[in-house]
DNA sequence: TGCACGATGAAC
DNA sequence: TTCATCGTGCAC
């Protein structure tokens, strides 16, 4: 299993974002490999993307954002779930993407649709904040092989507070993919 | 120091 | 449609 190397997320959000549908989400924790692939994301552009918590500017919880690229930014959101997002573009740039769901592959047990699912299904918290996604640990991989598929364009989910940037096609998933948690 | 509010999910 | 539940950001 090949690891992303670092300038896979050093490039555009949007293109990062769509290119890691398909990819492997990989955790090690308390001996068990845990594996999902990744089947749909949303990208949050930097601070400029009032959707983007790095709108707020640089704060003790955007840190991560605005760090270098590869790293996971683990945050808990309603007070009860955990989201796991990965960082990209350069150092300075605080961009992301939102991993929102995965199909099972290995060791995944309970549902994977949204993003709080895909957290606890993996074991995912905010112990893994600003955790390099180049690790032995946590790290997301290319598979051997893979069929082609579709990429389906949609709004982002829940941030209707952010104006016209609600309306951007920032949410990709894989056309079909029962695994999707909103089609 | 206080308070309003989420990049959600589950129950009703 | 309502609510659980708490860290964060920003107003006093």
């Amino acid at each position: 299993m090949t690891r992303l190397p670092r300038n896979f997320y050093d490039r555009d959000t949007v293109l990062v974002a769509q290119e890691l549908l398909g990819k492997w989400l990989v955790h090690h924790a308390g001996g068990v490999e845990r594996v999902g692939r990744i089947v749909e994301v949303e990208a949050y552009l930097g601070e400029h993307d009032l959707a983007a918590h790095s709108s707020k500017g640089l704060t003790k919880r955007t840190r991560t954002m605005f760090g270098p690229p590869g790293f996971a930014y683990v945050y808990l959101i309603y007070g009860i779930h955990h989201c796991l997002n990965v960082v990209t573009e350069p150092a300075g740039h605080a961009a992301a993407v939102l991993l929102r769901a995965v199909e099972p592959v290995k060791n995944v047990t309970g549902r994977t649709q949204g993003p709080g699912r895909l957290c606890r299904a993996m074991s995912i918290d905010r112990r893994l904040n600003a955790h390099d996604l180049l690790s032995d640990d946590l790290f997301i991989a290319q598979p051997e092989a893979g069929e082609g598929f579709a990429i389906v364009k949609r709004s982002r989910i829940g941030v209707d507070y952010a104006g016209h940037w609600a309306k951007r096609l920032l949410r990709f998933y894989i056309k079909g993919n029962p695994f999707v948690s909103r089609p």
